[in-house]
RNA sequence: GGCCCCGUAGCGUAGCGGCCUAACGCGCCACCCUGUCACGGUGGAGACCGUCGGUUCGAAUCCGAUCGGGGUCGCCA
């Protein structure tokens, strides 16, 4: 059995070439003769005696050879070198007495050889296999087939394998059925950049590739399938981050005759059970906490939560209403507010900690950061002008300092932080000091899952840049029915039934109910700007879909890529991907993205314009193209 | 697209105006070593400092451009 697959391996029993996995072999298998075949992990030659780490993806035993009595399997050791794929032939012995290795599941044996073959010799590879060195990221990619044959590496991959196995099951004891849709679709005005495929038959026309499934998925709710889903590939041309990648997996889920309470239950019950098979070792809460928009954006300054520790914000306008400061006073009477947290122990934070923080708050727009340090410990009470430090000691009493604290659920012994402002800044600054201060003073559980759903978002947003408003979720998104008439009147107030789902401070998945009705959708598209005909030429197959008997449905779609990673306790998606690609979307391994002939730009009527012609001149991506 | 950081032997780093004909660790090569498991010992090879241009008597070290990588903001419905 391969761990944690509850299936038995064949290749253990059944292979000519090894008889068991290297990592299998156990004290109960001493006497018996075995074949086994992998890298060479480590070599310790001794002059005479000579000693193997042998590695396949079962694990690593050690291999024994003897000169004196098998010279022929000896001589044929001392010339293999590292990562060299080798076959032995010996028995399984238990190691002498005192020799045995206890950081080893094989460590209670050996295998002592009497043959053994180079079924391949190999390179000095660029970078070890075996140790962990921060090889940087190019090197790793360039090589990717030997980054993945390291420990870390190959458990991320079958740990992916085991979440997508999960989910397949998962989803079809729920009666849903996977259904495939095409990668070569119609390109979206609205959201990211579409990658583009240009068409041989069709010279002026492009394909674009999905950024995600959406439309092709409520068409099959139209189709009578009502539950579906997909492990499906989805690709957006925008700036990558470590949690981004130009193409990336979700778990696509739509269901018909739902609402909101349906696709969230389903969810729920998925990443429950998920975590209990892939991720045991994690705390998750249960049930998984709910939280409107409007409460996150409240109590946390954020659409996404770290729900793994406090900081909470809390409203102090009304309790320095009419205080001489200028700058709380000013920004009340224009109708922002004073919010702000504290941060438990936070009275140690040097000086220098301390303007950091101001400094992170102006950064994110703040004019500054109030603060104040609470000396001592116990309750905020009978405060001295000794017993705090803080720039605005001129402007509040000690106690009018300590009941803002107090009213934060603050005591002695704390840092209390202020932000002044209209709802978005106070919100941004103060986000950004509570990932900062929770970062910085190790505050989240790293074996917690803090799952929660976010829900009731607002259905538009402002864009300042377009001067327009955009969808918040994305323009099939239902509104609430009692807010349909305010997206004529009153847009931005308008909720909508879009909602997601977070962990540790990261969206996992987002979803909505779906409008199903052409009117409704025309209305939607209408506060987006986008008239009838408009409408009609993008989205004419949705709203024809529309009135043909579309049923009331709704979906979600968690990003697979983060769900592994999360179980994997890894940072950067790429972890966790095969084959993913730099920030730059290039891949160093196989050189791609690269120039075509000018035959094949002929063939798909592609002409390249000057900027293209000058960055091929100027040897761009010519490195690729050169080692490839 | 903006800003920040990085680019020195196969790998990871040090050096940050002349003492660098570039140092250290790992790896590599050779020899020695019969119980190791990051084996050990001795010896050795290996980079002209991403690329181009400039400043300077003199540059790995300063400046500019460029390429590549990373981070971050914008962006990512």
């Amino acid at each position: 059995m391969r761990p944690g697959c509850g299936i038995p391996v064949a290749d253990s029993r059944c292979a000519v070439l090894k008889t068991i996995g290297c990592g299998e072999l156990r004290a109960e298998h001493a006497g018996q003769p075995v074949t086994v075949a992998g890298w060479v992990h480590r070599r310790r030659d001794h002059g005479g005696l000579l000693f193997l780490d042998l590695r396949d993806s079962t694990g690593l035993v050690q291999v024994v050879f003897h000169p004196e009595s098998e010279a022929a399997a000896a001589q044929v050791a001392s010339g293999v070198r590292a990562e060299y794929v080798l076959q032995v032939r010996g028995t399984v012995q238990p190691r002498l007495a005192g020799t045995e290795n206890a950081d080893m599941p094989t460590g209670a044996i050996e295998v002592v050889a009497s043959d053994a073959v180079i079924l391949n010799a190999a390179e000095t590879p660029p970078f070890s296999i075996v140790e962990e060195t921060n090889t940087s990221e190019v090197m790793r990619l360039k090589y990717r087939y030997l980054d993945l044959r390291r420990e870390r590496m190959a458990r991320n991959l079958r740990l992916r394998h085991q979440v997508v196995k999960f989910i397949r099951d998962f989803m079809d004891s729920r009666a849903f059925i996977e259904v495939e849709t095409p990668s070569l679709g119609l390109a979206t005005p609205e959201g990211a950049r579409d990658y583009l495929v240009p068409s041989r038959v069709h010279p002026g026309a492009f394909y674009a590739l999905p950024q995600s499934p959406q439309q092709y998925k409520q068409l099959l709710m139209v189709a009578g399938v009502d539950r579906y889903f997909q492990i499906a590939r989805c690709y957006r041309d925008e700036d990558l981050r470590g949690d981004r990648q130009p193409e990336f997996t979700q778990l696509d889920v739509e269901m018909a005759f739902v609402e909101e309470e349906d696709v969230l239950a389903l969810i729920e019950d998925l990443y429950a059970q998920m975590a209990a098979v892939v991720g045991a070792k994690f705390s998750v809460p249960s049930p998984f906490p709910r939280m409107t928009f409007a409460e996150a954006m409240e109590k946390y300054g954020s659409d996404k939560p770290d729900t793994r520790y406090g900081l909470e914000l809390h409203d102090l306008t009304e309790q320095v209403r009419g205080s001489e400061f200028q700058v709380f006073s000013r920004v009340i009477e224009e109708g922002g507010r004073i919010r702000g947290f504290v941060v438990p122990g936070g009275a140690d934070i040097a000086r220098r900690g301390v303007d950091a923080l101001t400094d992170l708050a102006r950064e994110n727009g703040a004019s500054g950061l109030v603060w104040a340090q609470f000396t001592g410990s116990g309750a905020l009470e009978g405060l001295s002008a000794d017993d705090v430090r803080s720039p605005v000691s001129r402007f509040f009493t000690p106690d009018q300092l300590g009941a803002l604290a107090a009213a934060c659920g603050g005591t002695r012994g704390d840092l209390l932080l202020l932000a002044a402002g209209p709802d978005a800044l106070t919100s941004r600054v103060l986000d950004t000091l509570r990932r900062k201060l929770a970062d910085d003073r190790g505050l989240a559980d790293p074996n917690t899952l803090a799952f929660l759903f976010v829900t009731q978002f607002p259905m538009f947003e402002w864009d300042a840049t377009e001067k327009r408003w955009s969808a918040v979720h994305h323009l099939f998104t239902a509104p609430f029915e009692e807010d349909v008439p305010l997206l004529e009147s009153d847009p931005g107030k308008a909720r909508s039934h879009a909602y997601d789902l977070v962990c540790n401070g990261q969206e996992i998945a987002s979803g909505s109910i779906r409008i199903h009705s052409r009117e409704t959708q025309l209305a939607v598209l209408r506060t987006l700007g986008i008239q009838f005909e408009e409408a009609y030429e993008k989205f004419g197959h949705m709203l024809d879909a529309f009135t043909f008997g579309a049923p009331p449905h709704g979906g979600i779609a968690p990003g697979i890529d983060r769900t592994v990673a999360l179980f994997a306790g890894e940072r950067d998606i790429r972890e966790v991907i095969a084959f993913p690609k730099t920030k730059s979307a290039s891949d160093p391994m196989t050189g791609a993205p690269a120039g075509v002939s000018a035959r094949q730009l002929q063939e798909v009527h592609v002409a390249l314009d000057a900027v293209a012609r000058d960055a091929i001149a100027a040897g761009a991506r010519v490195d690729a193209e050169e080692d490839a």
